[in-house]
DNA sequence: CTAATAATTTGGAATTATTCTAATTACAAC
DNA sequence: GTTGTAATTAGAATAATTCCAAATTATTAG
């Protein structure tokens, strides 16, 4: 089993705070699905589960949320071709591995050091605030 | 100026063939655009840059073109967060580093061995195709 | 050359993903 | 409690992409 993310229920009131915003049931309900099941849903996945428990949530708020998480760093998007955008609450250091038979996604843990390594790639005068590593190909189960 | 694709005009036809498919005039018209502005163009501009020179193609037939040269490795296609696809008919290895202010896509260059050397922090069972590296952030002009 | 076949293109409709808008509700400060 | 700001809501609007069936173009076999 690899490494979840260290991002808990807690952390959200306090992190929505830090940036500004409140943590409301809608926000709250949405990190949760989130950590719940960790497929790397699209939004209208997310607003299929949270609506079992909040019935009267509207897609539109679904799309907030996750807006409000990413930007505040408790989440992950992650656009694979064409489909629609993924979320993701694995906050450790990962890359993405997208399966092409099955179209399912894989977190891979990466080793400490190697996203410092891959910015020095970068030539002077590129400031990366974030990298995101995408394998596609195919996984033995 | 950095290194730019190997890839030409004339290795169009024979790559098509090796996938047993036709050079049409649209494909071709299609991947010149791409190799004569090299500004990662949506879909929906290489449409506009076509038309000039044939009025009469359709948005269709540039979705199939592109998704054509993709699939034949002529044209890698970049997916950054929410927009439209991109298209790049860069072959050499490279990133993309996208600047949040302007909008804008560079191709990084990459050193050679460095995408090997990611694929091997893929634990056993994973065989992946290809690998893609996205940098966000913001770049000195 | 000609017919038959296969590949490709086309325009438009349909679908999907996302954003926008205006109205309502919830909350916080005074 | 009133006022102002933030958040949510439903539905309309937009944007990106795919689908589809017909027309066109190229290729092959006779």
């Amino acid at each position: 089993m690899s490494a979840v993310s260290t991002a808990t229920p807690e952390s959200l009131t306090q992190t929505l705070a830090d940036s500004g915003l409140r943590s409301t049931p809608q926000r709250e309900v949405v990190f949760n699905t989130l950590l719940k099941k960790r497929d790397h849903p699209t939004a209208d996945e997310v607003f299929a589960r949270v609506k079992s428990e909040m019935p009267t949530i509207s897609l539109a708020t679904v799309y907030n949320c996750l807006e409000t998480l990413v930007q505040c760093r408790l989440v992950r998007a992650v656009n694979f071709e064409r489909g629609p955008t993924r979320y993701c609450p694995n906050q450790s250091p990962h890359a993405h591995f997208h399966d092409e038979q099955t179209g399912s996604t894989h977190d891979i843990d990466l080793p400490p050091g190697l996203l410092d390594n891959v910015k020095t790639i970068l030539p002077p005068g590129y400031d990366a605030s974030s990298v995101e590593i995408i394998f596609r190909g195919k996984a033995r189960t």
